[in-house]
DNA sequence: TTGAAAGCGCTAACAC
DNA sequence: GTGTTAGCGCTTTCAA
């Protein structure tokens, strides 16, 4: 491991003046020439130097660790979500401690544990119903100087040291309405779902300006398929009114009903066309592939982690809202 | 944050007392007598005392960070893994560094990347196609002290300092093989996957130990549903052979033949039965659900890191062979 | 059996 | 502009 003593030793100077060369947020006040920085630098970069996180912090009063808040879930946006926090840690050397929870007591847990290891700052993605004491939480660990990112904040949360990297639900709902629109669809028919409001939203808003109008089913457990579709189908005997468009704010539901009514003979991606969200694992494999939405929590995941290192070093971040996109299989 | 020196102020001993009697490896030939080794235990409780990990592997000359090689997929049993891993590194104050990739020149700048920085160890899943590169790696990584534990090594590389945990595929091939011949299917179809061969293995051995046969498909994209079913229903007309027992090695591929046999008018979990392996996301909710393997994932995770915190702390790990578990669904 | 003190790599206050 | 020095929390050598 290359050190700064090291780099004094090889380019002539102290280590202090290294240090004040190759830190990220050297004290106020420090001058160095212009030479000699350039010195400095090149011979850290010859010498393959890497910072030391952990010393630069021990020194601070602290840990570089950067607390990680993730859903307890298997779904596979999560995995894109710490796959690009992984990747974006590992480029700047900061070690992470995951929690894995989906409660607002463990979110409290998870926040007092980040306080009391005085980890550098905390990446969060509280996916469960909002609550009142996570904007308590958020602000009382803001208001003694943490640094947070919060994925999908949705503006609820509000604090100085907060940036939020939101993921646009509303505007992904009307990309789905689009191409149905493009499709032909004449009716549409859409699962409730009230984790999700804003991709129904996006959805029906869209729709409504055509001046068509959407079915809503309160859950997908109320989906009989034979029932609804035979009753959709013999509604329109005169084909005019095909194909249906069928959207649920979840590849999950999306799933389910895709299997559902390949058993009673509907011809999915011709009569009946149907999408949904998240492009989850698997959605590309069923018969037909599943038209859905992809969001990016790859590049959610590392932003994350370059505003809080960022923000941990004293500048500034912005936050920042994420346009998902459509992905387009032979279900829609 | 509790530290030694305020233990040691409360307790009423040096700091280097405190330090003997917390530290998981204190130096050789440190004697305690059992009375203070009491109190300062207890001490340490009443305040709430976490070590400092940070602190303790500098002064040991590197970093308490654990480097965690993770397979570059979205499949569902990393996700698993990885929660494992964070649930026990939280439990035991170890930060981590996940390197997510599936190339063996990606393992090589990660095992390069984990000595540069004098991490405290190493957990790899290098779920790639198997290499001797690989063992020499491993070789070298444990021959320079290293610490790793291995999943699913299936027993290619050794070293001392190196332990595994394997997941039992043999017996999970097995177990899908009693199931299906339980429910009393007569002709068995399998499809190839060189990625997994002891999960053919496994299941065919079983079929063959009662005198009956499996046909082998070479891979799902010559699996013509349409064909394939015609001709093993017609060719057993009678009924008598039913119902046909399909196991893939992968859920997805089970997945893909569920899809196209429902749009061919095939009872699933009726004249057909069909499992898969993996229990990704989605194999419960397309429709039938699909009866299917799950891998220990979460317990491999937490196991591997008691494992790794063993041997970095000096102590003998065993290696250990997790067995899986069918999980019945409607499909078979 | 216990304590004093050095030092891991780095930063920051202070001196020059 | 640059160097000197103390110290973050812990382990370990050496001395008592």
């Amino acid at each position: 491991m290359v050190t700064l003593r090291e780099i004094a030793a090889a380019a002539g100077y102290s280590i202090a003046v290294v240090s004040r060369v190759l830190s990220p947020c050297p004290h106020a006040g420090a001058r160095i020439a212009e030479k000699t920085r350039e010195h400095i630098s090149d011979v850290a970069l010859r010498l393959g130097y890497r910072p030391n996180r952990v010393a630069e912090f021990l020194k601070r009063g602290g840990s570089p660790v950067i607390g990680v808040y993730i859903p307890d879930s298997a779904e596979t946006h999560s995995g894109e979500l710490v796959k690009g926090i992984c990747l974006e840690a590992g480029l700047n050397s900061f070690p992470l401690a995951f929690f894995y929870d989906a409660t607002i007591d463990g979110f409290q847990r998870f926040i007092l544990e980040t306080i009391n290891f005085r980890n550098s700052g905390v990446i969060a993605f509280p996916a469960f119903q909002f609550d009142e004491r996570i904007a308590e939480l958020v602000e009382m660990y803001c208001g003694h100087g943490g640094r947070m990112v919060m994925i999908n904040n949705l503006e609820r949360c509000t604090a100085p040291g907060l940036c939020s990297i939101d993921i646009d639900d509303f505007s992904g709902g009307g990309m789905v309405a689009e191409r149905l629109l493009t499709r032909g669809c004449r009716r549409f028919l859409t699962i409730c779902n009230h984790t999700f409001p804003a991709r129904h939203e996006g959805f029906c808003r869209k729709i409504e300006i055509t001046g068509k109008t959407c079915e809503i089913i309160a859950s997908v457990k109320e989906f009989d398929a034979e029932k609804v579709i035979s009753m959709l189908l013999s509604m329109h005997q005169n084909k005019n009114n095909l194909p249906i468009g069928i959207f649920t704010a979840s590849d999950l539901e999306a799933v389910e009903i895709i299997t559902m009514l390949a058993k009673c003979n509907v011809k999915i991606g011709r009569d009946v066309l149907i999408a949904g969200y998240g492009n989850q694992y698997l959605a590309a494999h069923v018969h037909p592939g599943l038209t859905t939405v992809v969001q990016p929590f790859l590049t959610a995941g590392r932003n994350s982690l370059t505003k809080l290192s960022a923000m941990i070093y004293g500048k500034d971040a912005e936050s920042e809202k994420l346009i998902p996109e459509l992905i387009i299989r032979e279900s829609a």
